[in-house]
DNA sequence: AGTGCGATTGACT
DNA sequence: GTCAATCGCACTA
């Protein structure tokens, strides 16, 4: 069960500790650490929900080939590729192929850990519950934008992903939310026993 | 150049 | 439950 445990000795995780396929990359990630460390402190959560987008994917935003904005989709697996939504919303993806190839998986949901007073100033006093509770909001509690796209997740920087804190629970799947092309595939993963994911929790496991 | 719409959210009936 | 906000990009002409 969630409890919002700071913890400042996460290890960080290096590229090799991914899985080179982007469905196992959206697995593998329920669980981990996000980490942003800025000048006013850390901010973390634990990855509860996450969404794989792919290699041929047409819900995918690298389905039509490399251009400026889908670029950092096909570097090399565990870089931040940021993307503004709906004119007014950041969401976070991880890349999650060798590089030239564009893939990613869109994280959706934190449990927050770290720096929670941060984040409820950025998210305007959102409850606890919903914080980082759907993937705009995830960027917004965790001080990310543009900026950030790009970097390298699984090098020194400022950005980073870190190991479990906890062991995983159990993961369930699911179509993807807000999706109209391949809605049919179970591309979204998350854990069953967070209240801090964002949509259904009933389907398979 | 114009149009439609999206990996969303928050406010409102 | 419904709906507007708000803008970059794909697509049509």
């Amino acid at each position: 069960m969630a409890h919002n445990k700071p913890e400042w000795g996460v290890r960080r995780l290096r590229r090799t500790d991914l899985p080179i396929d982007t469905a196992e990359m959206a697995r593998y990630l329920i669980g981990k650490t996000l980490v942003h460390d800025l000048a006013v402190g850390r901010v973390s959560g634990r990855i509860v929900e996450t969404e794989a987008y792919v290699v041929g994917d047409a819900a995918g935003h690298a389905f039509r080939g490399l251009t400026r904005r889908n670029r950092s989709l096909f570097l090399d697996r565990g870089r931040a590729y940021v993307h503004f939504a709906y004119g007014m919303h950041m969401m976070l993806n991880v890349s999650s192929e060798i590089r030239g190839v564009g893939a990613g998986v869109l994280l959706r949901a934190l449990e927050p850990l770290d720096g929670i007073s941060f984040m409820e100033h950025w998210r305007d006093h959102a409850s606890l519950l919903d914080l980082a509770r759907g993937p705009g909001r995830l960027a917004q509690a965790m001080g990310i934008d543009v900026r950030c796209d790009g970097l390298d997740l699984c090098a020194p920087g400022p950005l980073w992903l870190g190991a479990s804190t906890r062991p995983a629970g159990e993961i369930g799947s699911s179509v993807r939310i807000g999706v109209s092309r391949e809605a049919r595939r179970l591309l979204r993963f998350y854990d069953r026993n967070n209240p801090y994911v964002s949509g259904p929790r009933s389907l398979s496991a």
